[in-house]
DNA sequence: TATGAATGAGCCTTCATTCAT
DNA sequence: TATGAATGAAGGCTCATTCAT
């Protein structure tokens, strides 16, 4: 009602109760987008987790749309960091390096991980468009490595592009299937992933056509 | 006929025009739940995208649940069905047939595809295992043809299962960002994809480590 | 969520039931708002007095606003159409048949004439333009025959728009405070209110500034 | 002072600082009473007018509704004030006096007129007691005029409450529908309304009955 | 088979108010 | 005096589903 002033809703200053509360706010969201998704939660099952009343949430977020925007944001905005350090840190060549990185890191944040693939639709155009660019970022990362061994004749990919996303999508997949305590370890996953993408991208053997018949 | 003892009365014989129905709530939902996720599809968009109240979909479904879990098994169903059929006629190696198959396949019908990893866990634990089955199913043919071609030293795969996970979900990754009428064509995309494939599987190269430093 | 199409609600054609549902609804809604304003009344309260649950009022009226729109309206158009009907029938001078048909009308529908004035400002902008339209329409009789009966040099009136506005008030203003019972019947209101009209309007005796100091 | 027994400390002291923000909140919620209503207006909008956290405004008032019958209530005495004040200044005779005192006042009090007639029925009973109790002394002094200038034989009404009514129904109207900038200046809308005043309470014209037919 | 109408549960969000700081 | 954080109740509305017609 009332067709008159837009509210400005000027957020608090945070204080540290209230700033613990939107962490856990924060993690109870993400565990539970993780596992029923976003338009299965409700405020009042997160609320519950946190053991707040569902009021209290929203002086924490504006709206649900708002936790996962902030979800999918500081995830990327984390994944970016930890590629930066990563990428000063271990001495290995870029592509293992791009490939052991993606592995740890997506095992370790599976439900970030999860949510930032599997929530996207769920984001307002608006948000969407602003975890897009991140993504976007970190695929350039791979694209780079694979044109620059590509002119170092290291590689011998066709479309880099195509080969980023193949990749990506190929080690994206892994925490939908790997359980840790199985019969293969996080560095043999890693090990045997490295391996199918460096043969992938291997230069100096056109299978092609060869074998066919 | 007036005489026919135990009729089974739960369902209402499906004629023609019920037939129909029933087609054109599958296809509704079908679009609604690759687009919008089924948590955050109404029966009532359903019903209005047929032409229909929403009681009456409860003519042709008993719940919505039972429509996710039909759009699921007859998905894996057809696609089976589909291999059976493309196994047999295409005259290629199994690897090529099966990596062109499936892109052919999932670019063909990407919201089938789609809700079929993105809903399942929407399924009930019991519509869930059905599907499943159907899954492994799929999933076990690539793994004999590696394991097959691998006997045959035409492959070299450390663990099949893993080399088929890794291709499947580097395969079904692309129906997310592929466009039809971009720069590359529905051909390209299988070539290119059949070589990245071809090269990870291939014997006689192995590159790990040598690279490093 | 969901971005998706515009969902085409599609009243359903009303069936006895329904329309009886419909008719309590309005009615219940009516009386609420008068006793306490369209703001503090909940669509639980109206829900309860209809004897339905709150959902069940959708199936009616698509929202709060609808209900309170339909009032309104409602009430513009049969106040019009009762004076059409007074008009013609009822045999005095038409400054008398107004002002004993308004006093009459509103003291019979004290309910809705006190909303459509008072909760004009709960009205959505279109709303309102709607209702202000009919209001108009109504004001605007009152306001042709103040200038037929100047031109006529029965009445002397500056400004007949102005009159207009001062006699309506000044009627409408009645229900307020008259309680059926009192020392007054709604006759002697009838004749003491038209009596202060008939002079207010009456020529041939400027009273200006004469009596003044 | 610090050994003063059987301090009141209900209400902190006021101060300066909190005698602006008590000023500013009046102000605010005056503004938005009028423009929303009441019940339509919340303790965070008002809050925010302010500038001032919701938590703030129960340092100065101990509950929504205290705001509202302060405004009330302040008002009804600075009219009631204000009277007292003209009907001493000006020298004209009563009527006018008090038309002339009313239109001024109701035209530059706009949003305080328009919240003491609108929200009488969202005061809690006992608040509305203390409220009309002023209202009815305000009427008074209307009716004390006309009874007395009947009694002179200036003026005729056969029932000086009533009459009372219709004359201050009729004023308080104007707020609703005058704009100032208009093509009529304040002094025209009182000197038209004067007149009409005049001429209904005019004595020595019995106009009923003869003009039907 | 389809419909209008209803249910009962639940949704996201806002509210007036409280209170430790 | 003001604030950040919380409460408990309630708000308008939507949902999957049922069922007499």
């Amino acid at each position: 009602m009332a067709h008159t002033a837009a509210k400005t809703p000027v957020r608090p200053q945070p204080r540290a109760k209230g700033q613990e509360t939107a962490a856990r706010v924060r993690s109870a969201a993400l565990r539970r987008f993780a596992t029923s998704g976003y338009a299965a939660v409700s405020m009042r099952e997160i609320a519950a987790d946190v053991g707040v009343r569902p009021g209290a949430l929203y002086n924490h977020f504006p709206t649900k749309q708002d936790i996962l925007k902030d979800l999918m944001l500081t995830h990327m905005a984390e994944l970016l960091a930890a590629w930066d350090k990563a990428s000063v840190e271990e001495k290995m060549d870029p592509l293992e390096r791009f490939v052991r990185f993606h592995i740890r890191y997506h095992l370790e944040r599976a439900d970030e991980v999860f949510i930032s693939y599997m929530e996207l639709r769920n984001l307002e155009p608006q948000n969407f468009e602003l975890v897009e660019v991140e993504r976007r970022r970190y695929e350039a990362i791979l694209t780079k490595i694979l044109e620059r061994g590509s002119e170092l004749g290291r590689y011998a990919v066709d479309d880099a592009k195509v080969a980023t996303r193949a990749i990506i999508a190929m080690l994206t997949g892994i925490p939908a299937w790997y359980r840790e305590g199985g019969h293969l370890s996080e560095k043999d996953i890693e090990d045997l992933y490295l391996k199918l993408v460096r043969k992938a991208v291997a230069p100096g053997q056109d299978t092609s056509q060869r074998e066919t018949g």
